[in-house]
Parts: C-alpha cells; sequence; structure tokens
RNA sequence: GCGGUCAUCGUAUAGUCUGGUCUAAUACGUUAGCUUGCCAAGUUAAUAACUCGGGUUCAAAUCCCGGUGACCGCACCA
C-alpha cells in the first residue's frame, strides 16, 4: 500500500485530519488526531515507555511548550535555526540570500555568513530582483521558531522547536532531587513548533508535531563499562555509511570492528532497532545512516538517523545524536549556573546522547508497513498491542436478547480493554471494518451464547474462529495481550 | 517561498474544453427499517458536494483575476 492509500485510511476512518479544514484560510501543516489516532498513539508511547524508558530505569518529565528567549540563546537557536533573506523593495519577491548569491557568482557561500557580509556581496555583485529586476532590501533572518510575546508588554519568548531544551534547563534540578547516577536518560514526550516554509506530505512533514525524546547523560570518559550491552549485543543493525557502502551486523561486531564508535552509543542504536521491529517495522527495511560531517545539525558530533523505506523513500524517524556538553556549557554559561554533578567522586559536565523520535511520522510508517489487501479484504495488521482497539463485541442478530446479552460482556471489558460495541449490519461487514482499522480481535454473541453462556472469538489475522466460555473471556484477552 | 499541475457529497468518479438541459449524476460509504443468522449478500428510504473572494454575462460548477490548500520538483527538516 502506498501513501495515497494510507492517506484515505487515515482521513476515512478518523485517524487524522487536517485542523481548522471546514475554513478556506486553514494553514497547511497541522493534522487533527481523530479518536482512533488518539487510541494508536496512546498505545504507541506506553510501547515507548514500557520498552525503553522503564526498560533502561530512565525517568520522564513534561516540561512546557513556551520557553523564555535566554533559553534559545543558549541553545544556538536564535542563531543557528534561521535562513538568511530578502526582499525585492518592489514585487516583494523572496529569496534565500546564500543561494541566490551563490548562483549568480557561481561560488559556494556559506549559510553562516553574517548579515552584513550578505548585504556587501550583493552590492559589489550589484543583483537585483530576479523578476522584476528592482533592489533588494538588506539582509533579514527567516527564524524556524514561533515567537510568542508573553503578557501584556509581549516579553520574547518561543514555541520550543525541540522538546529536549526542557530536559537540559531542568537538568540542575533533576540532578539535585532525583538521586541521579551517571549514565541516565531523561525522556520527554510532547509538541514541537516549527514554522517550515512548506510543510508537506501530511503527518510527515508538520509545523506543530510530537517528538518522544531521550537524553541520556553520560560520563565522556566511561563510555565502555555498559553492563547491559550484553542485551543489544546480538541485535543485528544495518549502518549505512554511503549509497555503495551499508554494513548488517550486530552490535557488538559493529564496535569490535569500529564502525560504531563505543558500546554506548551501539546499545542505544540497538534498543531503537529493538523498539520498531517489536512494533511491526521489518529490518530490511530500516537502516541507521551515519551522517557525513556538513550534514549534522549544528549541535552534533556523531550523528544516526534511523532511518525506515516508504513508498515515500527512505523516511528519518529517529535522529540519534551525540550533542557532547554542547548543551550543558552553553546553558552553564548563559544562566550562570553550575550545571557539573559528581560521578564517582568525579565533577564532570555530563556529555549527553540523544534519541529524538518522530512520533507522527512513526506512526505512519507503521501503519504503512502493516496495511495490506488480502483478497477483497482491507486489512491493518498492526501488532495488538497497538490497535486502536482491542476487542469488538458484536450481537449476531438484534432479536431475542442478544444485544443485552453483548453489551453486559461489553461493559465487562470496556474498563481494561479498548472495547467497541457494534450491532448494525451484517456480521461480515462488521468483521471487514474491524479488520480495516486493526482491531485484533472481535467477540460474537450468538443464540447458543445465552443458553450456553459462552461466545465465538474471531482473530483477525487468521480468520480463525474459537469458542469461549464467557467467564473465560477477560483471562483470554489478558493473555493475548500479555498486560 | 519559487516553478509546474490541480481543487465537485465521507471516498472515487461524471459534468468544465463548447456557459443555459445541473433543481449537479453514479458507485462505494454512512444512518434508519425490512430481510439474513459467522466473514463487505439482498432490499427500502434517508444522508451529503461545486475550495474561498471578486469579476465578465440576461445566465457561471463551467470563462477571467486574486487568496488558500493539495500533488510533483527545488530548498529545509523529526
Amino acid at each position: 500500500m502506498d501513501y495515497d492509500d494510507i492517506q484515505k485510511l487515515f482521513l476515512e476512518k478518523g485517524f487524522f485530519f487536517p485542523s481548522s479544514e471546514i475554513y478556506s484560510d486553514a494553514p497547511a501543516g497541522f493534522w487533527d488526531y481523530g479518536p482512533l489516532g488518539v487510541n494508536f498513539r496512546n498505545k504507541f508511547i506506553e510501547s515507548w515507555r514500557k520498552n525503553i524508558v522503564r526498560r533502561d530505569g530512565m525517568i520522564e518529565i513534561d516540561g512546557s511548550q513556551i520557553l523564555s528567549k535566554n533559553v534559545f540563546v543558549a541553545s544556538g537557536h536564535l542563531d543557528n535555526f534561521s535562513d538568511p533573506i530578502v526582499r525585492c523593495n518592489e514585487c516583494k519577491s523572496v529569496y534565500r540570500a546564500d543561494r541566490m548569491i551563490s548562483d549568480i557568482s557561481k561560488e559556494i557561500i556559506s549559510e553562516k555568513l553574517s548579515n552584513e557580509d550578505y548585504d556587501a556581496k550583493i552590492i559589489s555583485l550589484n543583483i537585483k530582483c530576479l523578476k522584476c529586476k528592482n533592489s533588494l532590501s538588506p539582509v533579514t533572518r527567516f527564524n524556524m521558531m514561533y515567537d510568542v510575546g508573553i503578557g501584556p508588554k509581549g516579553d520574547a519568548s518561543y514555541l520550543r522547536p525541540e522538546t529536549c531544551q526542557n530536559i537540559f534547563v531542568d537538568f540542575l534540578r533533576l540532578s539535585k532531587t532525583m538521586r541521579i547516577k551517571l549514565p541516565i536518560g531523561i525522556a520527554q514526550f510532547g509538541k514541537s513548533f516549527r514554522n517550515e516554509i512548506s510543510p508537506r506530505q501530511s503527518l510527515l512533514r508538520l509545523r506543530e508535531f510530537y517528538q518522544a525524546e531521550i537524553e541520556v547523560f553520560f560520563n565522556p570518559n566511561n563510555v565502555d563499562d555498559l553492563d547491559k550491552f550484553s542485551e543489544v549485543s546480538d541485535t543485528i543493525l544495518n549502518i549505512h555509511i554511503s549509497e555503495d557502502k551499508i554494513i548488517t551486523n550486530s552490535c557488538l561486531e559493529l564496535v569490535d570492528r569500529g564502525i560504531l564508535p563505543n558500546k554506548f552509543i551501539a546499545y542505544y542504536l540497538g534498543l531503537v532497532q529493538q523498539f520498531y521491529t517489536n512494533n511491526g517495522i521489518e529490518l530490511e527495511k530500516t537502516r541507521f545512516r551515519i551522517l557525513p560531517d556538513d550534514d549534522r545539525a549544528f549541535y552534533a558530533t556523531h550523528s544516526f538517523d534511523f532511518e525506515v523505506l516508504t513508498s515515500t523513500g527512505w523516511l528519518e524517524l529517529v535522529a540519534c545524536n551525540n550533542r557532547t556538553d554542547y548543551d550543558l556549557s552553553s546553558h552553564q554559561k548563559i544562566s550562570g549556573k553550575d550545571l557539573q554533578i559528581l560521578d564517582n567522586e568525579e565533577k564532570v559536565l555530563p556529555h549527553v546522547f540523544e534519541i529524538s523520535m518522530g512520533v507522527d511520522r512513526s506512526l505512519y510508517s507503521i501503519v504503512e508497513h502493516s496495511y495490506k489487501k488480502d483478497g477483497e479484504r482491507f486489512l491493518l495488521s498492526i501488532k495488538p498491542g497497538l490497535s486502536p482497539y482491542d476487542v469488538a463485541i458484536f450481537p449476531l442478530s438484534n432479536k431475542n436478547d442478544l444485544p443485552a446479552f453483548s453489551k453486559k460482556i461489553f461493559n465487562s471489558l470496556k474498563l481494561d480493554f479498548q472495547s467497541f460495541y457494534d450491532s448494525s449490519g451484517s456480521i461480515g461487514r462488521r468483521y471487514r471494518r474491524q479488520d480495516e482499522i486493526g482491531t485484533p480481535i472481535c467477540i460474537t454473541v450468538d443464540f447458543d451464547s445465552i443458553e450456553n453462556n459462552d461466545v465465538t472469538i474471531r482473530y483477525r489475522d487468521s480468520m480463525e474462529q474459537i469458542r469461549v466460555s464467557v467467564s473465560e473471556i477477560h483471562h483470554k484477552l489478558v493473555e493475548y495481550y500479555n498486560k
């Protein structure tokens, strides 16, 4: 199934849809989660908590989305997270200054020059508007952060462009109150905001999006002493070094051969791989791309992008970056607070390895990899723990007491399982509807049920049916979902 | 933001070129009956759309201009 099929499924079944869509001025890049999308996302995040955060003994925070200006002075986003642009004084066309200059001069122009340097080049090359040949404005910056005015004076602050800054600015308090020992992962799930010039492809590129981020604080002098490495040493990763060089090997081998820098990084890459494999993404369709120097974010020394092959090409789901002490030392400097902590009697400013997951994209990828056409049947074969509904309950007919009997079963399950009740239409149609939204189990109440106190359980993928007594249903579901 | 293409019920299409017959059609979906009694059956009825604003015209879904959005390419990125 390709992008368009998934998009249609999302819209028709109430997973996701455009925000403000009844208004014609609805801006691009904002999407609402519908009822099925919310359930699906909650389950995905719960799996992340269970299989990464709790498994590794991490702690989780939930920070505010609006942060003060100084946070972004320190993080570098005010300086680095922007493009140099010029406007035509007459026709108001907008150009990227660095690209315009390099197009005309045929030289390679850095993105990192000052506005004045760009202005000087524009004047010396006598560059005019490409459309109307009129003069250009001085270079200004288009910053990708949304600025927000606080209170009546509109004090400067910004919507966070990445969730992780909360973790860095909260680190001092967390280190003092949470009895932290290195290495420690601090996790956060929440929204980030970027004023993209041209968002596209619905969930794949948003202006307001979910991230599930982990910042692992560690002592840089102590990266190979890691007991829990054995949990991932056999985990296979595809390491993409260049287009013609992909190395597939276990975490242990990759460290031994020097392809991954140390056990510490290999361990966390292994966790990421295991997490996605367990949630239905095939190993063969994944890779960790090692980013070359000129491709990395301004704060990173090592970057590994976890990418998944979809119908739109390779899609980056997780950015794993060694941010070193870039953030903590910078916050230390700007805030004037000492952010060092004690690690075995040694006072250190921890380094940070970041695992930054794009949640919306991950959800898209999981659906694309699980949505199939099985003959005439549309089947969303996602892992049982991720499906929007755990179980659907149907009376075979609306006659006799079947609906009342079914409702009783529904009510007995709905607090422990995401349950769905449906009594209209033919039984086959109701099964197919659940298949398409991925409900792994349907329970059907028939005329014998009332007499024998049992029901039919029908499984999504195999369409198999088994007979189960009413008293066993709850236990059966607990077992199935491994709760 | 630029260039190209495009925009009709929830979805997919018809109608647009050549303005009037469009009071906008069909299928699937959805809702409510009937029927059926374990895999998208049948049947009856209902539901619901011309992206927004302006212009041309006796008359605009249809022609023109602008906004917004979508898709593809450039750039940017989780």
